[in-house]
DNA sequence: CAAGTCTTCTACGCTTCGTAGAAAACTAAC
DNA sequence: GTTAGTTTTCTACGAAGCGTAGAAGACTTG
């Protein structure tokens, strides 16, 4: 119960990024724009959506969990439950957690990280 | 391109486990095998799949590179391309990259990692 | 209350997945 | 080599997830 559609990471990926909760319009603006802004390489065309659209993948995220709505406003505000790297860590652990043999796991993971991953976790590690 | 169905799960939990290629009559077996040893607690019905179903599935699962097959021999055999844990490890690097922020992504996610796991990492990364 | 704004309900088409029958390809036995 | 059995391919259908949005209902403001 994890995978995003398309448009659906659009949208997190928006309000990840703006810490501000936002309403469906300013989504849908600034779904617009990044979509325009996308010139020259792989990308969707600068088709706006409608309002509607937006709402209902709001919705599904909500059902999901994954975004939280404050009601009282009139506009409804949408913001994401949790940073990226808080969901994106979990998604790790999830998938971690898929296999029976984790530790198997880790150290293919760590035998392709990069080395200023690698430092990163060294230092993490450091002091647990 | 990466999340697999149920059944799609369980056939590749069965050529993960087992080190030898098989062939999709077998797999049916095995498969119903482990759906009737799943008494009590949750699980699927005792229900034979067809082995067209088992086949599809394989097909679909070569499609996607999780699988090959022996097109020599008459019953084909099938086994995994890679290792459940190499696999796992490759599916952990394609969400640690899925974020523009890796090193918050991998503070976060050894926050949470039991002690056995961190002090596998330990080791792992100590001769790198 | 009227007009505009926002949300919910409903829906449709596409894709993926579980499921499998029908038909074609192949193997083995006679 | 013709038949009978086995194996694979082709085709398909129903359910679910997702992109998409119109129609209708709820709410705000003048």
């Amino acid at each position: 119960m994890a995978s995003l559609g398309e448009l659906e990471r659009a949208v997190m990926d928006l309000l990840w990024a703006g810490q501000e909760a936002a309403t469906a319009n300013t989504l849908r603006d600034l779904l617009a724009q990044s979509t325009q802004a996308q010139g020259g390489a792989a990308g969707h065309e600068g088709k706006d959506l409608a309002v509607t659209t937006v709402l209902t993948v709001l919705s599904r995220l909500e059902k999901k969990g994954l975004v939280e709505r404050e009601r009282g406003t009139r506009p409804h505000r949408y913001q994401a439950v949790s940073s990226r790297a808080d969901h994106t860590a979990e998604l790790m652990h999830e998938v971690l957690g898929s296999a029976p043999d984790r530790e198997a796991v880790l150290a293919r993971f760590i035998g392709s990280v990069t080395e200023s991953e690698a430092e990163t976790l060294r230092k993490l590690l450091g002091h647990i």
